[in-house]
DNA sequence: CCCTGATTCGC
DNA sequence: GCGAATCAGG
């Protein structure tokens, strides 16, 4: 499979949302992660300052691209985003202990959209899941806005989790 | 052993 | 340009 104008697009999307290299893999279908941490370096950008992996630290040429400082206060999470079913009692207490402070809390320095915020046991079948904010973070919340029994997001966000492949700049 | 990203190098 | 193999590390 070759790197379309999409795939690249998508690439660069998912990759600036802290996805790691195998995830965009799998979503992208038809590459390996490797692939997609090749392709990621030939379009320049920027990797991962720290996190997860181990950014460079070869032997040989690692001064060359000089990425190394560069503050990206991302991700940690890696993997354990959307979730809007299971969540295990652990992460159950997390977050209701994060809803008792935010419910004490009258929302100040967070930027609060529109969305309702619900958290994951206010979440039913006609409730938008878009997760908003680090799952880690206190001021998490889900969207919660009215959607169809079936789709896992409203209207907004649904638009935001596939999409389109055309337009899109600068939205984020 | 699972995973992460980084780099090399034959194609 | 591409990506498997490999490396280095959590």
């Amino acid at each position: 499979m070759s790197w379309t104008d999409e795939r690249v697009e998508r690439l660069k999307k998912l990759w600036a949302d802290g996805l790691s290299a195998s995830q965009i893999a799998a979503e992208l279908g038809g590459v390996s992660r490797n692939a997609v941490i090749g392709k990621v370096h030939r379009l320049h950008l920027p990797g991962r300052a720290k996190s997860g992996g181990s950014s460079a630290s070869r032997s040989k040429r690692v001064a060359s691209g000089s990425r190394s400082s560069y503050g990206s206060s991302r991700s940690t999470v890696t993997r354990s985003i959307p979730r809007t079913s299971g969540a295990t009692a652990l992460k159950q207490e997390v977050i209701a202990d994060a809803i008792a402070e935010i419910d004490t809390r009258p929302v100040e320095d967070v930027v609060v959209p529109i969305f309702r915020k619900l958290a994951l046991t206010e979440l039913t079948e006609k409730t938008c899941k878009w997760p908003v904010g680090d799952p880690l973070q206190e001021d998490f919340y889900f969207c919660g806005t009215d959607c169809d029994d079936n789709a896992p997001y409203c209207g907004y966000h649904s638009k935001l989790a596939f999409q389109p492949a055309a337009d899109r700049k600068r939205s984020r």
